[in-house]
RNA sequence: CCCGCCUUAGCUCAAUUUGGCAGAGCGUUGGACUGUAGAUCCAAAUGUUGCUGGUUCAAGUCCGGCAGGCGGGACCA
């Protein structure tokens, strides 16, 4: 039990609460879910969450996705028949990615406009204000100088999915958090019990920008190709000595060490030749100044070629 | 339902009281400098001026209609 929880812990912002996961994790079937609104691209942001989830499962969790067609809608991404196109390109990538067969992918529409789903959402909406579901979507909203209704009736409904999916966990990256607290205080007065809240923490853009976005184009695709990937690390900004909010440092942290003791850097001997570097010696190191972003970058790069090759392979098989 | 105002490059905005070649900053792209990126310097690209009809030699600019947005009024006897 305590080592469960030690590994769910690993590598996330926060768990709320922690005595409530020792319940969940008493129970026979325990249930995890996740929310994306279907994106074009699903990039590193999205995977964090997504090896977080095939941890769940290892640890006995039934693992939910929602596929979260009328969210993106809500949130001005397009048609209903538009999205659920790109719902079912973002499930390949889902299971590229490794997920196993017993992944339940839901549809949001499937299930989100059932007379018992909307009178929980008619409830929820009575005893939420304005100013707060307004402010709980202050980093999931798209910019829009004219916001709209749907951008309050969004959080409304993500609290009642997680009625609906009958989960245990919800698990999010950290921009979900103003939601997710809503949920929680929203639940019990539906009627229900809150799940416990998972945050993991937001990657940098390869810009440097705070967070990574489909939206902006500075992410690492999940399949893109070897060529791509190498381009955009190499235009990736990499402030040498640097550590805070450099995103290769935090692609080492999120993608190479959960699975390798050691970064391998290969460096030409005239810069001092290669070296084989632990999590703490590499931010030690590289915080000195005593790695060259430009060989820390190559590093990266071969670790993320490989470290996607099962998606893009996974991808081409299907098409 | 009525009145007023707004809509120009990806973004923020210019374009002379009085119609005359549609511009800048930021961003983007390319080069220079760095053993990376950024910063800095140099260079380049980018437009159905919301849509539509009219006036005029000539319309972003004037007139009509429409759409979207913002604000107000009215309705609530």
């Amino acid at each position: 039990m305590e080592e469960k929880i030690k590994i769910i812990k690993q590598s996330t912002v926060e768990v709320i609460e922690e005595e409530e996961l020792k319940e969940v994790l008493s129970k026979e079937d325990p249930i995890a879910y996740t929310g994306y609104e279907p994106s074009g691209k699903i990039h590193l942001g999205h995977a964090i969450t997504i090896m977080k989830l095939k941890q769940l499962q290892t640890l006995g969790f039934k693992i939910k996705i929602l596929l979260a067609d009328y969210h993106a809608f809500l949130n001005g991404k397009g048609s209903v028949e538009e999205i659920s196109e790109i719902a079912e390109y973002n499930k390949q990538c889902f299971k590229g990615l490794g997920l196993d067969e017993t992944t339940e992918y839901i549809l949001g529409s499937q299930f989100q406009t059932q007379a018992e789903y909307t009178n929980n959402v008619y409830q929820l909406a009575t005893l939420t204000t304005l100013k707060r579901a307004r402010r709980s979507m202050d980093m999931v909203s798209r910019e829009d100088e004219n916001p709209k209704v749907a951008s309050t009736i969004y959080p409304l409904m993500q609290t009642v999915d997680m009625a609906a999916l009958e989960c245990d966990i919800a698990l999010g990256g950290l921009e979900q958090r103003k939601i997710q607290m809503l949920a929680r205080e929203g639940l019990p007065k539906l009627g229900f019990k809150p799940p416990v809240c998972i945050h993991t923490p937001l990657l940098h853009g390869l810009d440097g920008a705070d967070k990574m976005s489909s939206s902006k184009g500075n992410f690492i695709a999940v399949d893109d190709s070897e060529e791509e990937i190498k381009e955009k690390i190499r235009q990736s900004y990499c402030p040498k000595g640097e550590v805070e909010g450099n995103p290769l440092i935090e692609i080492a942290e999120h993608f190479v060490y959960p699975f390798e003791d050691k970064l391998i850097i290969e460096r030409p001997e005239k810069f001092g030749g290669n070296l084989e570097l632990s999590q703490e010696e590499l931010i030690e190191t590289y915080g000195q100044g005593n790695l060259h972003p430009m060989d820390l970058k190559n590093a990266i790069t071969n670790y993320m070629i490989e470290f996607l090759r099962p998606v893009r392979e996974y991808m081409n098989s299907q098409s």
